[in-house]
Order: C-alpha cells, then sequence, then structure tokens
DNA sequence: AGGCCAATGCGTAAAAACTACACAATATTA
DNA sequence: TAATATTGTGTAGTTTTTACGCATTGGCCT
C-alpha cells in the first residue's frame, strides 16, 4: 500500500467524505468530470476525505485543487447523502474484494465502505483552464456530457440530479456565469450557459434585456471575430457588482 | 454513566450528529425550541446521533420525534456544518470537566468534542402540539422567541440563522404553513406566519389574493368568533394540492 | 338595543415585469 | 459583390404585481 496513502487515510475523518459534482461549460455542453477508479471497471465523482485539522469547507476547496488545479472559484456545497442504501445498487463484497486486490487489505475497513455519511459539494470551473489530475483510487478522468453520464459507482448518479437541481434554483437568485466562462464572452455564449444549465431556449433578445438590466456586466469595445456573421461585442462580469448580486440574493428570473 | 447513554453512544456514528432548528409558531411569534445542559450553564439546539444502521434523514425524524413527539412533520437538511473552529467561542476545556462532572470521564472523546460534523436540520411545527421532552444532556425545554435567543454552546446560533435564511428562501417555491398552523386558521393567521418568517408586512389584500391563487386552500363555512371586529372565515390546507405545490416548487413570489 | 370600533371581504386602477415579434446591420464565404 | 447566418435594438401586447378604496360585520360600550 502507497504510504502516503496510508498517512492521508490515517489522518482523515473516517465516517465522512466529500464528494464534488464538478461542472464545467465547453462547446455549448454541461459537463461533469469523472473518474474512473483502478482494478475496478466503474467511475465516480471526485472526492476525498477531511484531514482532522481542517474545515469540510477547506477539505472541498483543496480536493477540488488537487483534481482540476483551481482555487478561488465557485464552490458551494448543496446537500449531505447519508443514506443506509447508498450501495444498494451495488455488488459491496466484490468491490471491497477488488480494492483490497488493488490497495491491499486493509485500504478500508468495510464498516466504512458500507456506512459513509458524504458531504455533497458543487463547483463550477472554467473548461479550458482545468487540469484533470487521477487521485489515488483512479487512473483516469473524463469530462462527460451532463446527459450521457454512465451508471457510476456508489449513488453518484443520484448526487448529480440533486446537484443540477440546486444549480438551477441557484439561477434564481444569483448570477452564474463568473467562473464558468473565459474573462470575455459574448452575450450568446452566456446565454448558452443559461440555456444548458436550464434544458431549455430563453428568447435572445430578453435574455439580453433581463443579464444587462441586473448591471453586473461590463461591454468592452471589442467583438468577436471569426464567423461568418455579425461579429457580437463582448463583456465581463463587473466583479465588485457581481459579488455583490451573489450577496443580496436577488431575484433573477431566468 | 447511564447504561442507556453508553449503548447509545457506542451504537451511533461518531464524527458526525445532527442539530434540529425547531421552528413553532405562537401568538404572532417565530420560535426555537431550545435545550439546558445539565451540569453547566449552556443552552443548544436539540441534537442527536446517528446509529449505525439508519440513514441520517432517519435519524434526525427519529431525533425530532424524541425532542417533541411528533412525526411525519415538515423536516429537512439545510445545511452542514464542519468548521475546525466550531468551538472557537467556548472554553472547551471547562466544557469537557463539566461534561466529566456530569456524565462520567468517558462521556466523550474529547477528540470528538473538538472535532465534530454536524447535520442541520429545520423542521416546522404546531406549537401547540408539542411535548417538549430533554435528552439525556439536557434537563430543560424551552421555546424561546427568534429575536430573543440567548448566545448558545457550540455554534448553534449561526445555525439558527443560516436556517432562518434557508426557511425565507424556501417560502419563496413552496408553500408553508401546513405543519406551522393548527388545521383551521384564518387568512390573518397565515398571513401573520409569512410576515413573521419573512420579517415585513405584507399587503392583507394582496396576500389574501396570491394564497387564493395557488390554489391550494379550501375555504370553510364557518368562521373563527371571539374578537371584537368582524369574524374571518376558516380555511384549511386541501392536503393533496399542498402536496402536490410542494413537489413542483413552483414559484411563490411573497 | 343601537351605535362605535376594529378588522375583514372584495374590488379596481396604475405600475412594473414579462413575452412575443420585426427589421436593420455586419463579418465571412462563395 | 451578393448570399448567409447571426447579432443589435426597439416596440406593442399581455400578464403580474402593487397600491389603495370602500362596504361589511361581530362584539363592546353606553
Amino acid at each position: 500500500m502507497d504510504p502516503g496513502l496510508r498517512i492521508y487515510l490515517e489522518s482523515t475523518l473516517k465516517e465522512v467524505s466529500i464528494d464534488c459534482v464538478i461542472f464545467g461549460f465547453h462547446a455549448g455542453e454541461l459537463k461533469v468530470l469523472l473518474l474512473k477508479w483502478k482494478g475496478i471497471d466503474g467511475w465516480s465523482l471526485p472526492g476525498g476525505r477531511i484531514y482532522l485539522e481542517e474545515s469540510v469547507n477547506e477539505a472541498a476547496v483543496r480536493i477540488l485543487q488537487e483534481r482540476t488545479g483551481l482555487k478561488e472559484i465557485f464552490l458551494q456545497q448543496f446537500y449531505t447523502f447519508g443514506s443506509n442504501d447508498r450501495y444498494k445498487n451495488m455488488d459491496v463484497e466484490a468491490l471491497v474484494k477488488k480494492l483490497e486486490w488493488a490497495f491491499g487489505s486493509d485500504f478500508y475497513d468495510e464498516k466504512y465502505i458500507k456506512r459513509n455519511v458524504s458531504l455533497g459539494y458543487m463547483a463550477l470551473v472554467e473548461f479550458e483552464q482545468v487540469v484533470a489530475t487521477p487521485d489515488w483510487y483512479t487512473d483516469e478522468c473524463m469530462w462527460c456530457e451532463i446527459s450521457a453520464v454512465p451508471k457510476l459507482l456508489f449513488d453518484h448518479n443520484e448526487m448529480i440530479e440533486v446537484a443540477l437541481k440546486a444549480l438551477r434554483r441557484q439561477l434564481s437568485y444569483q448570477p452564474i456565469g463568473y467562473n464558468l466562462l473565459p474573462e470575455k464572452f459574448t452575450m450568446p455564449e452566456l446565454q448558452r450557459l443559461y440555456e444548458t444549465i436550464l434544458g431549455k431556449q430563453l428568447d435572445r433578445r430578453n435574455f439580453q434585456k433581463l443579464m444587462l438590466s441586473y448591471d453586473i456586466l461590463e461591454k468592452l469595445p471589442e467583438k468577436r471575430t471569426g464567423g461568418a456573421f455579425k461579429a457580437p461585442f463582448l463583456y465581463r462580469f463587473d466583479k465588485e457588482k457581481y459579488d455583490r448580486a451573489m450577496q443580496e440574493e436577488i431575484l433573477f428570473a431566468v
């Protein structure tokens, strides 16, 4: 067994762990970051454990940074999962056996495989900036389109659904986009982000009116060229006003 | 040490516990249920631990029932608290000493006093129906008006604030009242509940129009007499429609 | 018993927000 | 240089929200 892993396991909380639904936006698609486990044929959300001396939020920030290289981005708790049947759809015996095979028999106390409370965090990240990195248990990363997520290990499919629901609700009282889009973006790009998250089409003109009315965008003199059509203006978030809107939680009627 | 307590401690998770913000509504005031600890001069929220074989939601239901006698009421997770400085404002040494004095030296592993993740649940209960019952650690219950909550143990003051914020937000997309009001109630009573939770005055006529438009109320032929004024009609929630509205999470613009 | 008071029941007009479209402008490509 | 796809802006109609008026009524006071 990897000595680093051993130290990690021994210096972290046993009964609680963190799982992150990391949303990225690319090519008009909303995606989540998945990891493929070593030794077994299964994918899961990135996750990790909490060191004894850190807060759960600090742990979430650390885990996210370890997986994506990113810090200081949108990251927040959305639900805590603690069913005692979180593994009901899985062959736990087989899983434990395979994990033993992969990591040694003291990998996990079986008790904690079966009984674990998981704090769900969701993150919104700028797709291009992410350097996806596997962890001890996994050897492969994948950005998976939200509508094409395969059957995941544990209750991670449910977690994604709950996270998406929370994200959609969030859209109605907080602006979103700061961490999902590049610094400069066009109005149609912002609209596509909203449409993707909400899963429905929005009227171009009304959307623009609404977004501008929130007074969190700064219109730049530049335009984005490159397409065979009229060049759209670039915008950027006014961070100060954006943060104020996040704080105030004004109702955004999207 | 109480043998029941010992069994309880040994058969529950150690690192995670549950704290409940139990809201009640009485005499036009929103109140929370508080417990006074044995041995030390401090109040806290009702809480408890999670048995190995139950889900966290089941544990919350059980804890709530133990404290209030009520089941099948509005109860939901609102946040999970896991700061490593949840006790920063407290003299932990003194607390542990007093707890030892009260419960025996093996009351708690000091480690778990200092490092504990707490799942915050909030409940809305019908004040009159509650039979408040202390637990092992406490010997007194009190309904405390929300604006007059004293300094509580741990980070429980913060918990109440977060719960109240979550409750206010909830009001905008789910009906509230079914578990906070008696079966039959008048429109002004319902309005007072909303005003109390939201902390602001609402227009009587617009409120009535709004509530009726949601189509979750059933107007009864009876009136409430007793005051020196026109007797208001009684209403009652149409449980089926109410539940449907809860499910659909339609936006309620209060 | 009858008038007074305080609170309710019901209604309407103005303001604001939202929705649905129409048409001109403009980078690229053929 | 014309064709095309897409953006920029405006406006009218509809719905929702807000603000407020006035008649009604159960109990209390005289």
